[in-house]
DNA sequence: TAAACTAGTTTATTTTATAAACCAAATGAA
DNA sequence: TTCATTTGGTTTATAAAATAAACTAGTTTA
């Protein structure tokens, strides 16, 4: 029984962890609302939000509104799961 | 009030919260301790070591026992209160 | 006395995080 | 109308971190 099992890295980052931790509680929401959030830069999110989606962590869909990129964030399940393990496994090291 | 103000990213690392975690109960221990508990290995909890020790948050000790070189490292008045407020900060981030 | 082990450090490589530069379209001001 | 600015991002380059591999120095064991 180890006391440190390893962080799962896609969470252990200080941005991906915002986006998760927003969307755990919003489930859903636009690029520019987790820019404003997290207060990082639109290059900085763009790549976080990517490694998230190719985890599966994440539904990134994109879309118009009115003339306007929109591009969304959802958290799924698998998401869901992974952050939750998170927080489980982060106590072992900060308790 | 930014929701996610900044963690201390010295101990936003597995391995150095992992070793700040473990001196914060024992107080002081041994380079091979720390090694065995945290499963890591040498080179990397040395070069780890070093920067906990560069911040402040260490104090590294170097002596003998016998013949062989020992290696002990103790957390500082520093360490210990960068450590709470990094845990305080992350609350934040999970919960 | 040679092989293997202890207790590390140093250097090199890989991976991440972050910033800077860029792009396309839309809007606003002169 | 046309040129500057803003929006909503992506792509590429750079800096910083984590990790592994190689090395050092000495000790113990066979």
């Amino acid at each position: 029984m180890g006391e440190f099992k390893p962080l799962d890295p896609l969470l252990h980052s200080q941005l991906r962890l915002a986006v998760m931790s927003l969307l755990i509680s919003v489930e859903e929401a636009e690029f520019t609302f987790l820019k404003e959030k997290t207060e990082s830069t639109a290059g900085n999110l763009s790549v976080q939000l990517d490694k998230l989606e190719k985890a599966g962590y994440l539904e990134i869909v994109k879309s118009f509104r009115g003339k306007r990129p929109l591009t969304t964030a959802k958290i799924t399940a698998h998401g869901i799961r992974a952050f939750e393990e998170y927080v489980l496994t982060l106590k072992n090291y900060i308790t």
